[in-house]
DNA sequence: GTCTATATAAAGATAGAC
DNA sequence: GTCTATCTTTATATAGAC
């Protein structure tokens, strides 16, 4: 369907055969695009190439062409979902806010950037269950957990934050945000087909989360 | 190696070619506890029949005997991880505790059935990732979110836990015990290749997990 | 009940035309 | 840069001997 607009033959009329039309400007991105949600909905080993590049509209192999394999692929689509969570930490610690206002103000943004790709912490858990990590060690990510660790150490030091493990405190108050994501299809089965998904649904998870971070983390709420 | 300690021929000699001395006691547990093993660090899709049975110690056409397909032994492998969980919450819900003395021994309990079987956790978010909760809905296993929920309820009404949305509490709650789990390998990594599933690292898990929900569900802590 | 052997399908990846 | 066609490997699942 799609095809007759975007392909080769419906663009070029009846005297081109292989068009050119499309470049690394429209199929990169469409590629990563694509990528991203079927590594979301399967991980890596389970994603099929095939489907992405039905979905990017583009033949199997232009992954191959741009990004040598599957795995180079994959990497891509972590880095790229890497950046706005990693970007949600710098704004709010570039401000100089106390301890409790930034980790608030990264709450808020790293829930933000999550409802916005709700598909990005299925990639993150994933990488960790199916790759053990992996990928994320050859890429060099800095971690968030160790950023948002010395976020949580800052506020301890200050006196503004309860005695804690700041490791443990930063892993806690992450997968408080991202679990919820993951666990959608679980969520959505239990409570009869419902969409955790949706605009209402995702507000008022994200209040709940800092309410909930608003009254266990600091030494008084 | 191990098939000729295991395997027919060793044990039977030279006379019986084919032994049938293992027979469904033995063959359907190795199966199932390698199923779980495959199943929790590849999900169903990318989970191979042939690791599982050679991990079993048995060759592949036994599952498909014994579970007639892959399908099958997924969905007995999930039934069989829920158990310990649900269990942990009947225990806690049948002496006649506090909504906060509940909570807290249901939690505890939980932890401690996550660190026997550290597996359990990704196997219920690979299911809700991959399958969004499919396997789950047609097993129809009673939802743990919403027996928690009700706990939240009653803890909300007897005044003892502050005013929130019981079910994204319950949400949250499981999530901060299942998550850290679930993202033991991206957390290895970011702390340089060190093991979140030893015995002290799970203790402290279970510790701040504990202390974190003392603090951010009562009205007082 | 267990094995060997195989049918069948689908995956990742490549070759070569245009 | 994009396509079609194909190679090679590997997966699920089955058939049939013992």
């Amino acid at each position: 369907m799609r095809a007759e607009f975007m392909g080769p033959i419906a663009r070029s009329g009846n005297k081109i055969k292989h068009a050119h039309a499309r470049d690394r400007e429209i199929t990169v991105p469409a590629i990563l695009a694509a990528a991203e949600i079927e590594f979301a909905a399967h991980g890596f080993a389970a994603a099929r190439t095939e489907s992405i590049a039905a979905r990017a509209n583009v033949v199997k192999g232009m992954i191959f062409h741009y990004f040598k394999s599957k795995e180079g692929l994959f990497e891509a689509v972590l880095e790229r979902a890497y950046q706005p969570f990693s970007k949600a930490l710098d704004k709010s610690l570039d401000k100089n806010l106390s301890a409790t206002d930034a980790l608030l103000a990264f709450i808020d943004r790293l829930l933000a950037a999550m409802a916005e790709k709700p598909l990005s912490p299925a990639i993150f858990i994933l990488e960790s269950i199916q790759s053990r990590g992996e990928h994320l060690r050859k890429l060099g990510l800095p971690s968030l957990f160790a950023r948002v660790e010395s976020l949580l150490k800052r506020g301890i030091a200050a006196g503004e934050f309860r005695k804690m493990d700041p490791w443990h405190g930063a892993i806690n108050i992450i997968g408080l945000c991202g679990f919820y994501f993951c666990a959608a299809g679980n969520i959505s089965q239990a409570d009869k087909g419902s969409d955790p998904l949706n605009k209402g649904s995702l507000r008022r998870h994200a209040a709940e989360v800092l309410a909930f971070v608003s009254k266990g983390v600091p030494v008084k709420s």
